[in-house]
DNA sequence: TTATCGATGGTA
DNA sequence: ACCATCGATAAA
């Protein structure tokens, strides 16, 4: 059983907390079954004024939660039928946050179950806003330790469908594992 | 293969 | 009215 990340490891930037959270493994526990999935697609929300993030219209009921402290879940719908997963970073009152859109299956998924892309991978965990707001050092949805991906397998680029956030938009805020199968966009 | 489009509902 | 998306369908 590896250590599950602590939540020092969230109460950073954005920015430094997307690129080490490449490799991880996310794991949820539901029902007494298991699923787990390596982590080779992040997109960072870095701040109040980033005009990507939710929470730079302010503090909202919805995004609440990216207000708080480090090491939280925020869960929304979007589309009006996918759910996104986001591990809320930096200390209380700085709202930012690390959107995962895509993982390489390990572990508990059923047959064909495709993970490359935000609303997928959510869909294949099972994962939906009851566990918004979830605490990532508990014991149903925490992320959990593994070995970083080396700099020369890193890429990273602007992040994916964004572009009302004017020049935010173009900021290389999304992070992925070089030549995984598993991305939401195809490399190359 | 790429391009376009509709579904669907919370949020503001 | 607007989406941090996806899957179906059409065109080529």
């Amino acid at each position: 059983m590896v250590r599950k990340l602590p939540r020092d490891f969230y109460d950073r930037p954005a920015l430094a907390v997307a690129r080490d959270l490449l490799g991880k493994t996310l794991v949820l526990e539901k029902d007494g079954a298991r699923r787990a999935g390596r982590i080779v697609e992040c997109e960072a929300y870095v701040s109040q004024k980033d005009l990507a993030c939710h929470a730079s219209k302010g503090r909202t009921p919805r995004t609440e939660v990216m207000f708080g402290p480090p090491g939280h879940a925020y869960v929304y719908l979007v589309y009006g039928m996918h759910h996104c997963f986001n591990a809320v970073t930096g200390p209380p009152g700085l709202a930012a946050a690390v959107l995962v859109r895509a993982l390489e299956p390990l572990e508990g998924f059923a047959s064909g179950a495709r993970t490359d892309g935000p609303g997928r991978l959510c869909r294949a965990l099972g994962l939906t806003r009851a566990l918004d707001r979830a605490d990532l050092c508990g014991n149903t949805l925490f992320i959990a330790d593994a070995p970083r991906v080396p700099r020369g397998a890193v890429r990273r680029g602007p992040r994916i469908g964004v572009d009302y956030a004017g020049a935010w938009a173009a900021r290389p805020y999304r992070f992925w594992v070089s030549e995984s199968r598993y991305l939401s966009r195809p490399e190359r």
